[in-house]
Parts: C-alpha cells; sequence; structure tokens
DNA sequence: TTGTTTCCTGTCCACATGGATAGCCATTCT
DNA sequence: AGAATGGCTATCCATGTGGACAGGAAACAA
C-alpha cells in the first residue's frame, strides 16, 4: 500500500527493507510475508523467490542491520587516549542509534529474542568495551584484590547497560521525558551524565569544573 | 499436553498462569489461544468464556504480573538511611527478579512492547529511584548548576539501566557468563559491583577497604 | 530469429488462527 | 422436586497464514 521504499531499488531490496520495517514495527510474528510484499509493492510469491522463506528473510535482514552495526564500529576503532575514551562510549551510542529509529526498534527485538546473531554483537560490544576499559585502568596496581576483579568483570557490562539501556527502554522512557530519547540534543546531555558517573560515580559530584 | 500448572487450581487460574508462561516463552502473537488452553488441561472455548478474547486474556496477566512487582516495590520502603540507600538497590533487583524467570521474561516482552500497564510500572520505578537518590544526594550545595541538574535528571535513569540491564539482556548475556544471569551469586557480585560504580565510578577505585 | 535464464505474478492449498454458537453437566437456589 | 446459574466442551466459521506451483514477461545469449 504505501510502498515507503524508494522505487529505484530492486525488488529485492525493497523486499528487505520493507521488512526491515515490518518486524522492526511489528515484529517477526505479526509481520506477514503479504504485508511485506505489499509494502514493499510486489508479490508475496516474490519474496519467496528470493529469499527462500519467510526465515530466509530474517537471515537476509538481520545480516544486513547486524553488519551496518558492525561497520560502524569498527569505524570507531580508533586508538582512543586519556579520557577521549570516556567521550568514546558517547560517540558510540550516537553512531549506533542517532538516526535510525527503524534499526533500533529492530535491534531492540533482536537482542530481546537473542537470536545468534545479536548475541554475536553483543559479545562484540562487550569486548570493545572491555578492552576500552583495561587500556583506561590504572593497571599499574599489583594485586588485583576481589574487589578489582569483580570490577573487571562487571564494568562492561554497566557500560553497556548505560549505553543500551535508552534503546532498550525507548517504548517506556518516551512518555518520561518531554522530549524524543534519541533526540540529539537529550543523547548529548546523557551521554555527559554518563562520562560522569562512570568518572566520579553519583554520590560525590563535587560541582564546578572538574577534569 | 504438559500441564505444568498444578491441577488443584480452579480452571482459570490455571489459564493465566499458562498464558503467563507462552505469552513469556514465545510471546503474545506466538501463544495461540489453543496452545494456552491445552497448557492449562482445557478447551480453548473456556478462554473466551473466562477472559471474553485473546487481548482480554492479556489484560488479565499483565494486571497479574504487574501488580505483582507493584506489592514488591511496595514492600521496600523502608526509610533507608546513609548508605542501605545504596544496599536498597540491590534488593530491588534481588526482590523483583530473583526467582521467577517467567515473571522475567515477561516483564521484558512488555517493557521492550511499551504497554501502557509497563509504563506505568516504570515511571513508578523511576519515581522510586529518584526519591531515594535525592534523598542521598548532598544537597545542601547552594546554586545547582548545570551539571548537577542534569545529574538529577539523569541519574535515576542510570541506576535503572543498572538495574533493569540484566533483565533486558538475559537472552544474550546468558552466553557470555559461564553462570545464570540471576544465579544468586552473581546477582550478590554484580550488585556490590553496581554500588561502587554509583558510590566512586570507575576510574578511581582505590583498592582496600573504602567505606 | 530462437533458446535460456531470471524476475515476477496469479492462484491454489493445507492449515492454524481467534472467535461464535449450542448445548452438556454440576451446583445452587427456591 | 424444578429452575436457574455458571463452568465447561465440541464444533463450526471466516479469515489469514506460509508455502507450492505453473506460467507470463522481460532481458540476454546464440
Amino acid at each position: 500500500m504505501s510502498e515507503t521504499t524508494s522505487p529505484d531499488l530492486t525488488a529485492r531490496a525493497r523486499l528487505r527493507m520493507a521488512a526491515l520495517r515490518l518486524f522492526a514495527e511489528r515484529g517477526f510474528e505479526a509481520a506477514s510475508t503479504r504485508a511485506i510484499a505489499a509494502e514493499a509493492g510486489v508479490s508475496h510469491a516474490l519474496l519467496r523467490h528470493h529469499f527462500g522463506s519467510k526465515e530466509g528473510l530474517r537471515r537476509a535482514v538481520d545480516e544486513d542491520v547486524l553488519d551496518t552495526f558492525d561497520r560502524i564500529l569498527a569505524d570507531l576503532d580508533a586508538p582512543a587516549d586519556g579520557d577521549g575514551l570516556m567521550a568514546a562510549f558517547g560517540t558510540v551510542t550516537a553512531r549506533l542509534f542517532g538516526a535510525d529509529e527503524l534499526r533500533r526498534d529492530y535491534l531492540r527485538r533482536a537482542l530481546l529474542e537473542g537470536s545468534a546473531a545479536s548475541g554475536e554483537l553483543f559479545r562484540r560490544l562487550l569486548d570493545g568495551a572491555r578492552v576500552r576499559l583495561d587500556q583506561l585502568r590504572p593497571g599499574a596496581g599489583a594485586e588485583p584484590g576481589p574487589e578489582a576483579e569483580s570490577d573487571r568483570l562487571w564494568a562492561p557490562y554497566q557500560v553497556l547497560f548505560l549505553i543500551l539501556g535508552p534503546m532498550l527502554l525507548e517504548p517506556v522512557m518516551r512518555h518520561t521525558l518531554d522530549q524524543p530519547v534519541f533526540a540529539p540534543e537529550v543523547l548529548h546531555d546523557r551521554s555527559a551524565a554518563n562520562q560522569r558517573l562512570l568518572a566520579r560515580g553519583l554520590l560525590a559530584p563535587r560541582s564546578g569544573r572538574d577534569r
């Protein structure tokens, strides 16, 4: 009906984009092959021709979306020194989720469902966070100590929770903010708050310029 | 088939529990009324008799689950002094998500779907976190300052991200830990790490006893 | 021109879905 | 006793589902 995807693309690509949209908006089960085909402006039989089955379509979309995220992440592998490291997390967030509400919605469902591909993405994000944090950590300290060890385990998760939280909870957060959750301004302010949290915690926020 | 719910309950209750299970495991769309009825060991027509429609069933389950969480939260309204406040967050987590994988799964889907009821629950969690944090904050400081204001806005969210993150990401986290995400031991360790993060941040974790 | 491959559609199928109806059976009320 | 209410099932229905198939149409090779 709406045929939102540009008509000058190949039908295969249009189908993939329509599927991305409907999977993101309605979920995999609720998005029928006919609705997807209609959105792409083609017959629903063509879907089978190109992708074999609905599952095949899902795989194609999964691949497309997660590859996109992977590519974005690869771009971020700049060295990152000093507290540029902290800012890197903000950049990741902005780059990953800034635009493209559709991909946010899709990724949310994918992570929720725990698909193999999304599991792989999460693992990569986790490793990335771990590496950055290890670079940043004092490190010089002699004995690890039990708390330090626990921190080393959980810190990457904590960073990811702070980054992914707004994306995962966007549907409910939306009603508690008066601006879009991912408005550039909001995103920037939130990112700064995250950096302060990671740098000093919540309880000792000495006011005034700090670092 | 499996009829997992105890057979000495009323059929209505058994239907509600079966629905909770299947909604949690498969999602609302993918859980058919027939499958739910079979799980409860009754005819699928009975479902309609008791709940009017599948949507009615969902409402009943929603109410049940979210009321449970509300009741748990109400229990936590103890005064909470000093750093007992910090521990309170750990307690919330444990009490909310410790047991009951089913309710975790259900809540995850509800939050991601952004249903009205789950939105309400999130708002309540947010307010709770805000109140606790305000109690805890220095407060004596004169002028708020832009950073302090931003912190005051985002701190409750940050706390919630840390608490809800493991529940939301459990399906993918599962593969990155060698123990269950919500094993009591793991939960306790993670909670302690969260408290350290909130107290001091990630970058200045002076080792040794601290507070 | 032909033949061939690739894209694409119309149409049919078997099946599962949520819902509706009619009625059985037990309990309770009078 | 008889009536009535509420829990429960069997069965039917219209619709939508993913998939299968046959063949049209168009591009490209010879």
